[in-house]
DNA sequence: TCAAAACCCTACCTGTTCAGTAGGGTTTAT
DNA sequence: ATAAACCCTACTGAACAGGTAGGGTTTTGA
C-alpha cells in the first residue's frame, strides 16, 4: 500500500521546481534531496516524456515545469511515477475487472477507496504544495 | 500503491463468513476463491491472532467471526494483512516522521491521503460488505 | 477405537519489483 | 575546445510477494 520512493522523490523535486519558479539543474535538485542525480534523472525523464517537465540542454541548463504549477496535479505525477497506481487491478480504469467481479465481495470497497484517493490527488496542484512548502520553510527558518 | 493479494483474499473470505453467519471450513472457503487452503490458512492464522476470527478444531470444525460482522471493520482486516498499511513511512502513526519531515514538500499530501483512506476503511464493516455481496449475488442468480 | 477431517506451525522457494549504480553518449554556453 | 548539463541503456543486489511443502495435533463420528 506504500507509494514508491520514485513517487516521493519525484513529487518533492517537482514542488521545489514549482517553489523556485525557474530552472534548476538536476545536480542541484538531487543534492537538495540527498539522492544521486542519476536516479533523479530517470524520474525526470519519465516526467518529461509525460509532458510535465521541459528541459534545457547544455551548460547552464536544467529542468523547469512544462506548465504553470497550478495546472499540474499530484495525480498526474503519481500516475507517471507509480507503476501501478490502482488499489487493485479490478478497479484500474484501463483493464477490465477480474473475472470474478460480479461476485467479488471486496470490489465495492476498492472502488470507493480508489475514488477517494484520486479525488485527493486530483484536487492537489503543485501550486498548493509549493505554498505549504514555502510557509513551512519560512516557519522553520524563523524557529532557528 | 496496490493492496496485496493477502488483503484481497482475506477480505473476501471474511465477507463470506459474515454472509454465511456461521462456521465454514478452510477447504470450503479456499475452494470458493480458487486458492489453496494452505495459503488461506496463513492469512486466517494472522486474523485469528489479531482476535478477528475464532476457530473450531477437529472434524466438522472451521472458522467463524470472533465478533459480529457489524463490529469488524475493513481497516482492522487491512492492518492485519497488509504488512505496511501506510502510504508512506512518514505518515505511519507508529514511527516518527522522517528526518526531513519539517521540510518535506509532500508530507501534507500524504497525511491527507492517509486520512481519507483510513476513513473509508474504518467506515466500512463486514456487515456492509456482506449486504452488498448478498444483493449482488442475488441479482446475478436472477440474471442466469 | 481409530481413521479421517480439520486446524496448527515452520520452512522454504521462486519470480518480480524496487531502488539505485555504471558508464557511455550528445548538446550547448562560455 | 572544454566543461556543464541533459540523454539513454543496461545491469545488479536486496527485499518482498505469492505461494508450496510437509509435518504436527486435536477432535469428531462411524
Amino acid at each position: 500500500m506504500q507509494l514508491s520512493t520514485r513517487t516521493r522523490y519525484g513529487l518533492q523535486a517537482m514542488v521545489e521546481l514549482a517553489a523556485s519558479e525557474g530552472i534548476l539543474s538536476l545536480a542541484a535538485l538531487a543534492q537538495g534531496q540527498g539522492i544521486s542525480s542519476a536516479y533523479l534523472e530517470q524520474l525526470f525523464r519519465a516526467l518529461k516524456q509525460a509532458g510535465l517537465l521541459r528541459s534545457v540542454r547544455g551548460a547552464g541548463g536544467g529542468y523547469m515545469l512544462a506548465r504553470s504549477a497550478g495546472e499540474i496535479t499530484a495525480l498526474q505525477i503519481v500516475q507517471v511515477l507509480e507503476g501501478n497506481s490502482a488499489v487493485s487491478e479490478c478497479v484500474s480504469g484501463a483493464g477490465e475487472p477480474c473475472e470474478r467481479a460480479c461476485v467479488c465481495a471486496a470490489r465495492p470497497l476498492f472502488l470507493e477507496l480508489q475514488a477517494k484517493i484520486n479525488a485527493v490527488l486530483d484536487g492537489t496542484t503543485l501550486q498548493d504544495l509549493a505554498n505549504q512548502y514555502n510557509d513551512q520553510t519560512t516557519r522553520f527558518q524563523n524557529v532557528r
